[in-house]
RNA sequence: GCGGGCGUGGCGGAAUUGGUAGACGCGCCGGACUCAAAAUCCGGUUCUGGUGACAGAGUGUCGGUUCGAGUCCGACCGCCCGCACCA
C-alpha cells in the first residue's frame, strides 16, 4: 500500500535527533486520513469496548488529566492489533456548578463557557495522540443528549421507579439558596458566610433502594473490579439483619403515641440498654417541640449544620432529655429516658434507637457525657467478670452474655435469636412487639437540584392534577438562553416565562419543574449513548447490547461508590424499560492514581507555576529561584495537579518540547498505575533519552539490516539465540504485563529488550552468522510491543524499517514457545530459610536429584558442620530450603 | 466520627501472590570519547564490618504463625480516598 506523500520520512541521516513535533502531528494526519479509529457496529471480529471515565469540561486539560486516557489507549492499542474491533470514545460530563459559578463571577453563559472549554481540551487531546473514535463524542449538556435522558426518566417514571418524597438540603439564609456540601465550611456559606440552616423540601427520587439486594448480591459477579472497591460497595449499601422492637411509653407521648419503634441489630444487649434516642427529625421529636420550647431550641440547634453524614457524625455527641420515658421490655419497672441525639440519623432504621454505651461507640460517648449508666452485658471468654468493665471505649467483640437475666451465657447469635423469639411472640398495642427486618443503609438517589445547568426534569405541577409528566411530543424541555445570574438561587425559578405552562391533562395555568437533575444522571448511562450516539431514542438495543458490557473501563478511585454504583443502578432500570438487556454495565475496572507535582510558593505565600521556576541540587539540597528574577522560592509538598495550586504542566508544552510519546511513557513507567505518579521535570528528560536511544538504535542499524520481510534465519551465533530468546521472553512479558494492566511493568520488559539489543550490537560479529536477522527481528518486536504506549514513534520507525503498513494496522507479534523453554534452571540454594548459594539443575531433575545435589553444595558443608540435615524442603521449579 | 486502602535503597518502584528483597528507571560516583562542554557509551551503587572471599542487619513500629514473611494474623503510627448536593 502506498503511504500519502505527507508520511514519507522526514529524516535522512541517521545521526539527527528525533523531532517530535513535526512526526506526531504528521501520524495523527495519517490515521485520521484513514479512518483507523473508527468502529463500525456491522463488524465481524470479535468487540472490545474500553472506556475511560469521562472528563468535566473545567477549562484547560494538564498532564494529569491524560494519564488515564493514556492507559485506555495503550489497552485499545494493544487490542486492535489483538484483532478486536475496539470502540474507544470520548465525551464530556458538561453540567455541573462551575459553570454557574463561572457564570457569577465573570459574566459568561454557562454554555458558551462549557463549549469554550470543550473545544480548548478537545484539541489538547488531540495532541496526545489518542485513537479515539471523535466520530462519536457528545456533551452531556447537548440538547440531543439531555432530551433522550428525559424520556429516560419519564420510562422510568411509568415503570414506577421514580418517587416524590421530602428531604434536607443546606440553606444558606442570607444568599437565599440551596447550597452543596462543599460550599459549606465549617456549618457556613462559602460566599455569604452565613451559618446554615436544614431546610426541608419535596424533590424527585429514584428508587435505587428497590435494587439493594440485587446491587448487592451481583458484586460477587464482578471479578475483574478491584476487591476494594467491591469492599466499599458492600458496606455502602450495608445490608443488616435486626429486629424492629416496639418499646412502650410509660403513660402517652405528645401526639398520642404509646409506642417507639427502633430498628436494631443487636437485640442481645437490650438488657445493657440505658437510654432511648430520637433523631431530631424524628416526627415524635416535632410533636415534642410543639409544646416544648427547649427542645425546640435542641432542635434548631442541630438544624445549624450541613446535612453531610461527615458533619452530624464528627460533631460532639448532645442530646436533650424529652422528659418522657418507655419501658423495658423484660424489666419490669424499668424505664429509659428517652433523648433526642443529635447523632441519631432519621434515613436509617426508624430514626430512633435503644442506647447500649457498653457495646456501641457513640451511645457509650453519649452515656458519659450525661452520666447514664454503662452495663456491660457481653463478656470475652478470656476475662474474668469482675475484671470487665467497658469505661471510654465500648466492647464490640465476641463473648457470652451476662447481667442479661434468661441470656446469661448464651453466645451473641444465640442471644438475638431468644430476644427475637420472646418478642415476636408477645403482643403490644395490638401488634407483636419485635419483627425481623432486613434493612440497608442505601438510600434513594435523590435527584433535585435547585440549579440551572443541568437537565430540566421533565415535570409539570398543576393545582388540580398534581405532578403531570411532560408528554413525549412536547420533549425536551430546553433550557432558556436568557436568564440572569446576578443573584444567587435558581434562574430557572426567578425566569419572567419559561415556568409558565398550560397543565397537559386539564389545560389550566400550571408551572414547570424548576429543579434539574443530579449530574451524577448525566454519567450514568453515557457509556450506553456511545454505543448510538446519534439515535434518536436513548439506545438502540440491538446495537447498545451487542457493544455492553464495557470490557474495560479506567478512573479514579474517587468514584468507588457513587457514581459506578448508580451506573449499575441505571443499569438495571434501563433493561426494566426496554433500552438495554444487560446485566452489569462495566465487565473491567481498573482505577488509576493521580499525577502529583510538587507545588512552588513565592515568599508571600502565592503559588507559582513549574514553569516558571529553576530547581537546582546543590550537594544534595534541592533548591528553587524564580527562573527570571532568581528571588528564591519555597518547594512545598507534592500534590494532585491542579488550578489551584498552579502546579501543573500542560499538553501543549510538553508537546512542544519532548512530544506526547516522552509523556506518554512517562506516565506510566515507574509508578504502578493504580498509584500516583509524581511528574518531575527529570523524570520526563529521562523518558525522552529513552525516545531518542530508540530512535538512535533504529536509524543507526536500519541500513545494514536484511529487508523487511526476509525469511530466515540461517545459521545464527549463540548470542544471536540469545537475542532471539530475550525478544521472545519479552513478547511473553510485555504482553502479559499489558493483559493485566501493569503498564509500569511491560516498560521496566521493553527497556530490558532494548538494553539486550544494545548488548548483542556491540559484541563481536561472525560474518557467517545471520546476526542481521535476528536483530531485525527484536527491533521489530521492540517497536510492536511498544506501539501501544508511544505510537508516533512506533510509526516513525516502522518506516524506518521499510515496512509499507503502519503499526496501527500491525499485528501483535507472538512468543515461540520453543524459545522460550530453557533447559537449565537456577534454584536459589538456602540454610535455615537464608539463601546461601544458587543450585544449577537440569528443568526437569527429581525431587531426589535437587535434595542430593543440594546435600552436596560447599556452602550447606560449611553450615552443618557435619551434621546431617534434619529437613530439605523442595519446591520444583522456586527453591531448596536445607534446615540442619 | 464511620467505611476502604497504602507504607520496600538517596528517589519512583519490582518481587511469578508464602519461596533469591531491591528487576527496570531516576539520581549519584568512577571511567571512555572531547581542546572543552553537552550528548553518548562502559562500570559501580541497600546499610554496617572486612583489601577480599565473606559475614551481619534490613521492606513504617511492636509482637505472632511458618522450614521460609515485603506478602498471612494482632496491636500501634503515618499518609491517601469516600461519606449520598464537587465532579
Amino acid at each position: 500500500m502506498d503511504l500519502p506523500p505527507t508520511t514519507m520520512p522526514s529524516m535522512t541521516a541517521s545521526t539527527e535527533r528525533y523531532n517530535p513535533r513535526n512526526v506526531e502531528a504528521r501520524w495523527q494526519s495519517v490515521w485520521e486520513e484513514r479512518g483507523l479509529f473508527r468502529c463500525p457496529d456491522d463488524d465481524p471480529r470479535p468487540k472490545y469496548y474500553v472506556l475511560e471515565m469521562f472528563p468535566y469540561p473545567s477549562g484547560r486539560i494538564h498532564i494529569g488529566h491524560t494519564r488515564n486516557y493514556t492507559m485506555g489507549d495503550v489497552v485499545a492499542r494493544y487490542r486492535r492489533a489483538r484483532g478486536y474491533n475496539v470502540l474507544h470514545p470520548m465525551g464530556w460530563d458538561a453540567f455541573g456548578m462551575p459553570a454557574e459559578n463561572a457564570a457569577m463571577q465573570n459574566k459568561v453563559h454557562p454554555k458558551e463557557w462549557t463549549y469554550a472549554n470543550i473545544a480548548t481540551m478537545r484539541d489538547q487531546l488531540k495532541l496526545m495522540g489518542f485513537s479515539i473514535d471523535w466520530s462519536r463524542e457528545f456533551a452531556t449538556c447537548d440538547e440531543e443528549y439531555y432530551a433522550q435522558q428525559q424520556r429516560l426518566f419519564l420510562d422510568f417514571l411509568k415503570a414506577g421507579l421514580v418517587r416524590r418524597k421530602s428531604a434536607k438540603v443546606n440553606w444558606d439564609p442570607v444568599d437565599q439558596t440551596v447550597l452543596a456540601n462543599e460550599q459549606v465550611i465549617d456549618g457556613r456559606g462559602w460566599r455569604s458566610g452565613a451559618l446554615v440552616e436544614q431546610r426541608e423540601l419535596t424533590q424527585w427520587f429514584l428508587a435505587i433502594s428497590d435494587y439493594a439486594d440485587e446491587l448487592l448480591e451481583a458484586l460477587k459477579t464482578l471479578e475483574r473490579w478491584p476487591e476494594k472497591v467491591r469492599i466499599m460497595q458492600e458496606k455502602w449499601i450495608g445490608r443488616s439483619e435486626g429486629l424492629r422492637i416496639r418499646f412502650q411509653f410509660a403513660g402517652t407521648a405528645p401526639g398520642g403515641a404509646e409506642i417507639l419503634e427502633v430498628f436494631t441489630t443487636r437485640p442481645d444487649t437490650l438488657f445493657g440498654a440505658s437510654f432511648m434516642a430520637l433523631s431530631p427529625d424524628h416526627p415524635l421529636s416535632a410533636e415534642i417541640a410543639a409544646t416544648d420550647e427547649k427542645a425546640r431550641a435542641f432542635i434548631a440547634e442541630c438544624q445549624r449544620r450541613g446535612t453531610s453524614a461527615e458533619a452530624v457524625e464528627t460533631a460532639e455527641k448532645s442530646g436533650y432529655d424529652t422528659g418522657l420515658k418507655v419501658r423495658h421490655p423484660f424489666l419490669d419497672g424499668k424505664l429509659l429516658p428517652v433523648y433526642i441525639a443529635n447523632f441519631v440519623l432519621m434515613g436509617y432504621g426508624t430514626g430512633a434507637i435503644f442506647g447500649c454505651p457498653a457495646h456501641d461507640q457513640r451511645d457509650l460517648d453519649f452515656a458519659n457525657r450525661y452520666g447514664l449508666p454503662v452495663t456491660p452485658v457481653v463478656k470475652p471468654d478470656e476475662v474474668a467478670e469482675a475484671d470487665f468493665t467497658v469505661l471510654e471505649e465500648a466492647y464490640l467483640g465476641p463473648g457470652r452474655l451476662v447481667h442479661s437475666d434468661f441470656l446469661n451465657g448464651m453466645g451473641v447469635e444465640e442471644a438475638k435469636e431468644e430476644v427475637a423469639r420472646r418478642l415476636e411472640g408477645r403482643q403490644v398495642a395490638g401488634a407483636p412487639q419485635a419483627s425481623r427486618e432486613v434493612n440497608f443503609r442505601l438510600r434513594d438517589w435523590g435527584i433535585s437540584r435547585q440549579r440551572y445547568w443541568g437537565c430540566p426534569i421533565p415535570m409539570i405541577h398543576c393545582r388540580t392534577c398534581g405532578a403531570v409528566p411532560v408528554p413525549e411530543a412536547d420533549l425536551p424541555v430546553r433550557l432558556p438562553q436568557d436568564i440572569d445570574f446576578d443573584k444567587p438561587g435558581n434562574p430557572l425559578d426567578r425566569h419572567p416565562s419559561w415556568k409558565d405552562v398550560a397543565c397537559p391533562q386539564c389545560g389550566a395555568q400550571a408551572r414547570r419543574e424548576t429543579d434539574t437533575m443530579d449530574t451524577f444522571v448525566d454519567s450514568s448511562w453515557y457509556f450506553a449513548r456511545f454505543t448510538a450516539p446519534r439515535a434518536a431514542t436513548p439506545t438502540v438495543p440491538e446495537i447498545a447490547n451487542a457493544w455492553l458490557p464495557v470490557d474495560q473501563y479506567i478512573g479514579g478511585i474517587e468514584h468507588a461508590i457513587l457514581h459506578l454504583l448508580y451506573s449499575r443502578f441505571f443499569t438495571r432500570a434501563m433493561t426494566e424499560t426496554g433500552h438495554l438487556d444487560l446485566a452489569e454495565p462495566f465487565a473491567g475496572l481498573f482505577t488509576q492514581g493521580m499525577v502529583v507535582h510538587e507545588t512552588y510558593r513565592e515568599p508571600d505565600g502565592a503559588f507559582l507555576p513549574p514553569e516558571e521556576i529553576v530547581v537546582e541540587e546543590k550537594s544534595g539540597v534541592r533548591q528553587a529561584r524564580h527562573a527570571k528574577t532568581g528571588a528564591p522560592v519555597e518547594i512545598g509538598p507534592i500534590e494532585k495537579m491542579s488550578k489551584s495550586k498552579r502546579n501543573t504542566v500542560g499538553p501543549e508544552e510538553i508537546s512542544r518540547n519532548y512530544g506526547a510519546d516522552t509523556a506518554r511513557w512517562f506516565m506510566l513507567s515507574d509508578s504502578p498505575p493504580e498509584r500516583d505518579v509524581q511528574w518531575s521535570a527529570a523524570g520526563v528528560e529521562g523518558a525522552h533519552r529513552f525516545v531518542q536511544r530508540i530512535w538512535r538504535m533504529v536509524t543507526g542499524a536500519a541500513a545494514s539490516l536484511p529487508p523487511a520481510g526476509s525469511p530466515g534465519p540461517g545459521r545464527l551465533s549463540e548470542a544471536d539465540i540469545g537475542l532471539r530468546r530475550a525478544t521472545h521472553r519479552a513478547i511473553r512479558d510485555v504482553t502479559e504485563a499489558i493483559e493485566n494492566l501493569r503498564f509500569n511493568r511491560a516498560i521496566a520488559f521493553l527497556h530490558d529488550l532494548a538494553n539486550q539489543i544494545a548488548i548483542h550490537d556491540s559484541g563481536d560479529k561472525d560474518d557467517s552468522c545471520d546476526s542481521g536477522w535476528a536483530q531485525r527481528e527484536a527491533l521489530e518486536s521492540l517497536i510492536l510491543l511498544m506501539g501501544p504506549f508511544m505510537p508516533h514513534l512506533a510509526e516513525e520507525a516502522w518506516q524506518v524499517l521499510g515496512h509499507d503498513r503502519l503499526v496501527a494496522e500491525t499485528d501483535w507479534p507472538e512468543a515461540d514457545p520453543a524459545l522460550l523453554r530453557e533447559d537449565e534452571i537456577i534454584l536459589p540454594l538456602q540454610v535455615n530459610g537464608k539463601k546461601r548459594d544458587d543450585l544449577k539443575v537440569a528443568r526437569d531433575a527429581s525431587v531426589a536429584e535437587i535434595e542430593a545435589a543440594a546435600l552436596a553444595a560447599e556452602c550447606v558443608q560449611r553450615f552443618l558442620e557435619g551434621r546431617p540435615a534434619r529437613k530439605v524442603i523442595v519446591v520444583p521449579g522456586r527453591i531448596v530450603n536445607v534446615v540442619g
